[in-house]
DNA sequence: ATCCATAGCGCC
DNA sequence: AGGGCGCTATGGAT
């Protein structure tokens, strides 16, 4: 396999084969054909960005099957624990994250064009970088989080270019139902403007704005109801008549905001909504978005997204999957063998741990999230009991951040250091003159930063399970059917994907997703026998998936079948 | 007019 | 008094 570091400038593109020498200057419209020719003949890109030059490389049709993300992999590089020496550039090119490039791209008046490394820069960096992790006693483990993150940034640029198939007039349709019909000239759609009109009147102020949580706060009070917030959850213990039509207003009123009509019309073009992928815009390494809130589609809503007429949508997600993967990187047979079958709260209640799946769900998060209180924080001690490993690997990522110390996810995503303030809250709270409240609040603030490394360990990992499954995932459907009448991904969610497929190619698709599954299982715990249970649906909607996912974790427990999968084309395995 | 922090709620 | 986000409206500050 060849390759070919690629270094944009503003109207030209320079190649230059890492084998060879000689570089090649070309035209950047001439880019697409260039490239697309190389690609056939087997190389792999390495570039300091892929939001560089891939977009226009799709948008003129080139699918490209392998790269090297440099910056996001030195983002990786620079903190990773795994690494035997710290990745040392000279070059201050590369200390920029991922991140902080993007605040830079906010569409403002000065929108500065994309810095850019030259080829000199893409090539010594490129060098370092494979040194570094060669000599890494995880190189292993690392050669594949970098191999999964930069086929990560090729998805990205695709999920944006393809975008998810969204049916303005059923999420019209679906708005008209909830809310009455849009208004012709503005102001509130009827629903809300009848509920308004309620709760007005049930608190006796006619020009109450219930938008503003100040004012209806006070209006609450002058009732007689003593609340401190306006909270859902606060407001619903309350009793008065206001209460609830107060309580559907605020939920329509957010539907509206945040994904009615004004919302389709800023981010749906052509049927796709296609907000924009930022991978390790998140610490962990979950991915980010920006435009269109696409983290947070509200059920209520999904029936919009609907496969074309001729095509369907394969809906898969991995349940439980952050319990699932701490079990395989603490090597806890006993909390594998709870997580066999589809439903691991089930396990849990099967293996006699607790009594109800609710609990068992409860006893779990509260682990994986640093609960110390209430009914989580009660179950904690039988949960230890039960699976010590697994309990034992997230309370010692716990303990290390209470020290202001660095966690390090399985494939060797470290987590960045609390800022200066907090060494020296930490380092004041232990002098002998220390005051109680001084102590009190270092102590919180060590139990939060340990919050945070001990869920850093597990949603990184399950986040790199995330990117693995996919960019095989990627690989499997770019062998199904011609270029354009193949099942390609539309959406990716944390622990969630949507494949949109030719009906004829939906059975196909959907085994790879599950294969592709197995693999990243593989790949990443080797021969730890730990089932990632994916719950799937081929679907026409999207809202189809969700009252079967809900009864069939409630009920059912499906069975998968371990079957051996084969070589991966993406990572790069030694 | 524009920036910023906060409250609140949606998703995993 | 549970980890991670994005987004909107509000209201005070500039």
């Amino acid at each position: 396999m060849e390759e070919i570091a690629v270094a944009v400038a503003d109207d030209l593109v320079v190649l230059r084969s890492l084998g060879g020498a000689s570089d090649e200057t070309i035209d950047r419209s001439a880019a697409p054909v260039r490239l697309g020719e190389l690609e056939r003949a087997g190389a792999r890109w390495v570039w300091a960005d892929t939001r560089e030059l891939y977009p226009e490389l799709l948008r003129a049709g080139v699918r490209l099957e392998r790269c090297v993300d440099l910056r996001l992999c030195h983002a990786i590089l620079a903190a990773s624990t795994y690494l035997a020496e710290p990745l040392q550039s000279s070059d201050t090119f590369w200390d920029r994250s991922p991140a902080e490039l993007l605040e830079d791209e906010q569409p403002t008046l000065l929108a500065r064009p994309m810095e850019r490394a030259d080829l000199d820069q893409v090539v010594a960096e490129h060098r370092l970088q494979t040194a570094a992790v060669a000599d890494s006693p995880h190189r292993h483990r690392l050669r594949l989080l970098l191999a999964a993150e930069s086929a990560g940034a090729l998805i990205a640029a695709e999920l944006h270019h393809h975008g998810l198939p969204f049916d303005v007039a059923v999420h019209d349709r679906q708005l008209t139902e909830l809310l009455g019909p849009k208004p012709r000239f503005g102001g509130r759609p009827a629903v809300l403007e009848g509920l308004l009109g309620e709760i007005r009147t049930a608190l006796g102020q006619p020009g109450l704005n219930p938008d503003s949580p100040p004012e209806l706060l006070r209006a609450l009070h002058t009732v007689g109801l003593d609340a401190t917030s306006t909270r859902q959850w606060e407001l619903s213990k309350l009793d008065h008549p206001a209460i609830a039509p107060l309580l559907t207003y605020k939920k329509l009123s957010r539907l509206l905001s945040a994904n009615g009509w004004g919302w389709a019309d800023q981010w749906v073009r052509d049927g796709r909504f296609r907000p924009e992928y930022v991978p390790a815009g998140v610490v962990t390494g979950r991915w980010a978005t920006r435009g269109g809130g696409a983290l947070q589609i509200p059920k209520l809503l999904r029936g919009a997204v609907t496969a074309e007429p001729g095509w369907r949508l394969v809906v898969a997600d991995a349940a439980q999957l952050e319990p699932r993967v701490l079990a395989a990187m603490a090597s806890d047979h006993r909390l594998a063998r709870a997580a066999r079958g589809g439903d691991l709260y089930q396990g849990l209640v099967d293996e006699g741990v607790v009594e109800t799946r609710a609990k068992a769900k409860v006893a779990m998060l509260g682990a994986l999230y640093g609960a110390t209180t209430g009914e989580s924080g009660q179950l904690m001690p039988r949960l230890i009991k039960a699976y010590p490993r697994a309990t034992g690997l997230v309370e010692d990522a716990a303990r290390a951040g209470e020290r202001g110390e660095v966690v390090t996810t399985w494939l060797g995503r470290s987590s960045p250091r609390p800022g200066p303030w907090w060494y020296e809250g930490q380092n004041a709270a232990s002098q002998p003159e220390a005051g109680p409240t001084e102590q009190r609040r270092a102590r919180q603030q060590a139990r939060d930063w340990g919050r945070f490394t001990r869920n850093f360990v597990v949603q990184g990992t399950a986040a790199e399970w995330a990117l693995c499954w996919m960019a095989d995932l990627r690989n499997r459907l770019a062998t199904l059917g011609p270029p354009d009448d193949r099942p390609y991904l539309v959406y990716f969610l944390h622990d969630e994907i949507i494949v949109h497929t030719p009906d004829r190619l939906a059975d196909q698709a959907e085994h790879s997703v599950r294969e592709a599954a197995h693999t990243a299982t593989r790949l990443m715990f080797g021969d730890f026998e730990i089932d990632l249970a994916l719950d799937l649906a081929t679907v026409t909607s999207y809202a189809e998936t969700e009252p079967a996912a809900d009864i069939a974790a409630e009920l059912e427990t499906s069975e998968e079948s371990l079957e051996p999968v084969d070589q991966t084309g993406w990572s790069a395995q030694a």
